[in-house]
DNA sequence: TCTCTTGCCGATACAGTGTATTGAGCGATA
DNA sequence: TATCGCTCAATACACTGTATCGGCAAGAGA
C-alpha cells in the first residue's frame, strides 16, 4: 500500500558504511543497469551488487522496488530542458515533444514507465508545469486539454518507435533477417489476401526518418490545436 | 528466442484427458483472471488451476508467457467490431478509437499490453487492415503516417485515462480520500509556489466527462489530419 | 490378448524475483 | 564500562517462468 508519496522523506543522515550509499547513488545504479539490459536487469540484487552492497541494504534508501522506478523515471525528467520561457505555443510543445522523444532514446526502458503510474516526483511536476506554461489560452481545462492530447500522442508514438526498434534489434538488425523470422508467418497471411493494405504498407512503404514521421504525425495534433483554438 | 509466429501452430489434435483443454480455453480463463485480478493475476500456476490442470501442462498448448500474453491481446482485437465498410474517414478512425477505448475499459490490461510488442495475430492484422482501409489517400505512406498518428494518441490517451482510474481506485475513489494519501505531499508541493499552473488545474478544474476529453483530444488529431490533406 | 512403444501429464527442480524477519556487530550515550 | 539503539547482512518465504524426468495410459503390432 503506502500511497504517501517520498520525494521529500528525509534520507538517514551519516553512513561511515563500508560505502557511503545515497538514494542517489542507487537510483544512478539503477538507471545505468537499465541502460545496458533493460528493465529485467533492474533488481534490488543486481542494483545493490553494483553498489557493493547486499539487497537488503537499499530498503533503508528506497521503501520498496516502485519507489525505485518512479525516482529513476524522475531523474530522466530532470534531463529535460523545458522549453524557453516566452516561446510560442507551438514552438514550446513542439520543444517538450522532442525532448521526451531523445530522452527515451538515450533511456529505453523511459517509455515503458511513463504511461503506468502517476508521476508526482519534483522534476516531474515542474516539467509539466513548464509545459502547462506554454500554453496561454484563458481556460485551465483547454489548456490541461490541449497539453494532455499532445502528450498523449508522444508517449503512443514514442512507445511504439521504440518497441519497433527493439523488434529490429531481436530479430537481429536486417529486414532480410526479419523476412526470415517472421516472414513465412506474414507471407502466409498476406497470401490470403485478405490484407491488401497491409501488403502494399510491407511492399511499397519507404522507410522515411523517424523523427520525421514523428513530426508530421506531432503536426497533425498541432494544426488540430490551431484550428479548435483559432490560434 | 523462438521469434517465429505461433498463430497458426496447429494443436495437439484429440485429448480425452481429464479436462480436454483448448488453447482457447487458456486464453480465455487466463482473460478472466486479467479481467478480476489484473496482469498479476496471470501466472502458469493460477491459470493451469483455474483449469483443474498441473502448471506445465499449459506447455503443450501455448510455448512460452508472452505468447499467451499476445494470444489475450489478440482475443480482445477480436471484440472490437471494425468500422462500416463504406464509412467517411473521420467517421471511421473515430469509430476505431472509441471501440480500443471500450476494449480497454472492459479489459484494463489491455492498454497495458497494446504498446509494448508488436502485434501480429489474425485479429489484429485484420483490424489494422480495415483501420488502413477507411483513410482512402491513395499515398500509402500517407495511409499509415495517419492511422499511426491516431493510435499513437489513442493508445496514450487510453493508457492515461486508465492509470489516473487505477490510481483513484487504489486511493480510495474519492477526491476526499486521495486529499488524506497524497494531499499533504502535494499540498506541500504546490505551497512553494512553484508550480502556479498546477495548482490551478488542481482546484479549479472542472471534472469534465473522460469520454469527452478523449473526444475532444481526438478532435485535434483528426481536425490536423483533415487540414493537412485537405479533407 | 499380450506386449511394446509412444506421447502426454504431473512432480520435482532450478534460478530468479521482492521483501519480512532475525541476528550480529558497532557507535553513541548513560 | 555497560547498555541501548541502530544498521547492515544473512537467512527465509512465497512466488515467478520454465527444464527435466519419471510414470502412466492409450494405441499399434504380433
Amino acid at each position: 500500500m503506502s500511497n504517501e508519496p517520498v520525494w521529500d522523506r528525509p534520507e538517514p543522515p551519516g553512513k561511515p558504511s563500508p560505502t557511503p550509499l545515497t538514494r542517489e547513488l542507487i537510483v544512478n545504479a539503477a538507471i545505468r543497469l537499465a541502460d545496458g539490459g533493460g528493465l529485467d536487469d533492474v533488481s534490488f540484487r543486481k542494483v545493490a551488487a553494483a553498489l557493493n552492497a547486499g539487497p537488503m541494504r537499499l530498503y533503508g534508501y528506497v521503501e520498496t522496488k516502485d519507489e525505485l522506478l518512479d525516482l529513476m523515471v524522475d531523474e530522466v525528467y530532470g534531463e529535460i530542458t523545458p522549453p524557453p520561457a516566452k516561446a510560442d505555443w507551438r514552438y514550446g510543445l513542439k520543444h517538450v515533444a522532442h525532448e521526451i522523444r531523445n530522452a527515451a532514446k538515450r533511456h529505453e526502458w523511459f517509455i515503458d514507465l511513463l504511461g503506468g503510474r502517476p508521476h508526482q516526483g519534483p522534476h516531474s511536476l515542474t516539467h509539466i508545469e513548464s509545459t502547462l506554461a506554454t500554453v496561454r489560452l484563458a481556460d485551465i481545462d483547454q489548456v490541461l486539454g490541449v497539453v494532455s492530447a499532445v502528450m498523449a500522442y508522444v508517449f503512443g508514438a514514442v512507445r511504439s518507435e521504440i518497441t519497433e526498434l527493439r523488434a529490429e534489434r531481436a530479430t537481429g538488425l536486417t529486414e532480410e533477417q526479419w523476412q526470415r523470422a517472421s516472414g513465412p508467418y506474414m507471407a502466409r497471411m498476406l497470401a490470403t489476401g485478405r490484407f491488401p493494405l497491409l501488403g502494399r504498407v510491407m511492399h511499397e512503404s519507404t522507410d522515411r526518418d523517424h523523427a520525421e514521421v514523428f513530426g508530421t504525425g506531432l503536426d497533425y495534433v498541432l494544426d488540430g490545436i490551431a484550428v479548435r483554438h483559432g490560434l
